[in-house]
DNA sequence: CTGAAAGCGCTTACAG
DNA sequence: CTGAAAGCGCTTACAG
């Protein structure tokens, strides 16, 4: 590697100090333009770039945020919820146009499982991001609290839940796509997913479904709507469904806590020669990028990673920057497919 | 936030010198394990840890890698092959495990593409991932190879090709699943997925099925497969299905360059009432979670993600350490399921 | 085994 | 508008 050019050779060159050549690359206003576009030549030529160890350390800053990607402990490497992906595109556009840089890790939560990043300067925030067990990491989140570190979260918001939190609006998603379905006269419903305090987003999809399924006179005052747990995987979708088959369970919809779920459960009914939408409609949640490809096409519900991204790399920036910032909740739009039996 | 502790109010503590701190820290045989014990103590209650920053600049690296993921210019933010997340996850283990943070950017090549990573000394080596144009970006291969940056590269192995790359036998895989489609009696062959030098890995792969075709007796010498262009998406592989169903071509077998590609095409079969495996049998490249979960369950070729993403960090670290490091090719496995026919 | 000191390459008050 | 100087928090030769 070429011995890297420093400041002190950009000013020998421009016959300048040191300092000027500092002030003139940060586009001080204290430097006469004639200065600054001399300077700036020279680094271009030299191939300059200003070292990011001495100016974080100086600074006391790392210009650089922390993505920390959880899923289910189950779940190994290849499993990852493609619904993250895309969240993860959107938000490494939003940190770079943020003019940071975004450090990634997708290792389940360990003891230190912040990791360090912002105690030893590596970021100056972290975003959190993942269907993982919440209660499982609550206290975690306390701490980070605690010691004032930078973070957000993509999740359910919920008052008595630490930090700042940017989510879809998981309630008002599960209650139209159910609505959908039960104008499309489907009577009989079971939602498969976890729907308890472990994970607060599928937790208010299911909320949403039952309140849907109470307004349209299917459900007592009193009742609560079937439900069959399964975890976000294809695999556990395939499996519950197959033994919801097999239970005998008269059941006519089926919605889904995720897509990956719909995915396996699409499979099983398959498999069991049951017609979808025919004998059962099946819907999802989150419209991954395959939903328009599966057989038949999934109804779901789409959450904007665009604007999550973007809102999650604002809110964490804003936060480093000392503004006030506040939890936000996005949109959740329904998209009709044929999994439902919409014409 | 609370105070950062510095090595200093450690040594304070523990009245020792500074120096002391930082050796005992670094687990230096040149201090007694009594005082090294001692310190190690303080530094836990003071939750201390060693600044990154000031650690990086002093030592002249950053133990950092860069992954820079490219892809088709065509596909948005929610395209991103999911075959390169399960990379994403093996990778950002593996550099865990070699004790390097994980700098992410999945921004298109721009003019600057390598981002400065290792000029600003934000990264100490780069790995690039993606089924992207190769044409396109050859010239700023070279370039870094010039600089004597370091990087590591996942994509097809060519002598002519700049850099170490970690690959996986693209021809090999397109071969074996080839021979498997012949040996289940097909006869009228198409590849679908671009086979030009603008993505030398699904040129390889179309070697491979050639080469067994030829094998086979079912091509002539001089003869070229029959070859759908198609880039590697859901829509792309959709279309092209179309067009292909469309203009009457007499095909009982698709193979297809990446399994994102099948899907699609697997889609427009149905759609145009063609049965998968009964009148077209369909296969793919990748072995991408939901594999398993298409209908019919797709037949395809895997590559060992877990591996590529080891040695790739392996070698790219040997090389950041001075080692001699080379190129790798890992074999590639053919998975069958029903889409192409076997029972 | 330990300490005093230099220095990594910047940014930024301070003085002019 | 510009320069000389301090200092960010470490690591590591040098001296003991």
């Amino acid at each position: 590697m070429k011995e890297k050019a420093t400041s002190f050779d950009i000013a020998h060159k421009a016959g300048v100090s040191q300092s000027t050549v500092s002030r003139a690359l940060r586009n001080s206003p204290l430097v006469s333009k004639e200065t600054r576009d001399k300077i700036k030549a020279i680094a271009r030529e030299l191939n300059y770039k200003v070292d990011k160890n001495a100016s974080n350390l100086r600074q006391q800053q790392s210009k650089t945020l922390a993505l920390l990607l959880f899923e289910d402990p189950t779940s190994d490497d290849s499993m990852i919820n493609p619904f993250f992906l895309s969240m993860l595109g959107s938000i490494t556009r939003a940190t770079a146009n943020a003019g940071f840089d975004l450090l990634v890790s997708f290792q389940q939560f360990s003891d230190d499982w912040h990791a360090d990043f912002e105690d030893t300067h590596k970021a100056d925030g972290i975003i959190l991001l993942g269907y993982g067990d919440f209660l499982e990491y609550q206290d975690k989140l306390q701490a980070l609290e605690e010691q004032n570190t930078h973070f957000v979260r993509w999740g359910a918001i919920n008052e008595s839940h630490p930090g700042v939190v940017i989510g879809s609006n998981n309630y008002q998603g599960g209650k139209n796509i159910t609505r959908h379905l039960i104008s499309l006269g489907h009577k009989e419903f079971v939602f498969i997913g976890g729907a308890d305090n472990n994970c607060p987003e599928f937790l208010e999809r299911f909320n949403g479904f039952n309140d849907a399924l109470k307004e349209a006179g299917l459900l007592g005052e009193n009742q609560r709507a079937k439900h069959w747990d399964a975890i976000s995987t294809e695999h556990s979708g395939y499996n519950v469904a197959k033994a919801l088959v097999e239970s005998g369970a008269k059941v006519d919809a089926i919605l889904c806590a995720s897509d990956l779920i719909a995915i396996g459960v699409l499979t099983a009914l398959k498999d069991s020669g049951i017609s979808v939408p025919g004998d059962i409609a099946v819907a999802g949640y989150d419209n991954i990028p395959l939903a328009p490809f599966t057989n038949p096409p999934l109804s779901t519900v789409k959450q904007n990673t665009k604007l999550a991204g973007e809102l999650l790399v604002d809110a964490l920036v804003g936060q480093i920057e000392g503004q006030p910032v506040e939890s936000h909740l996005i949109d959740a739009e329904v998209v009709i497919r044929h999994s439902c039996g919409a014409k």
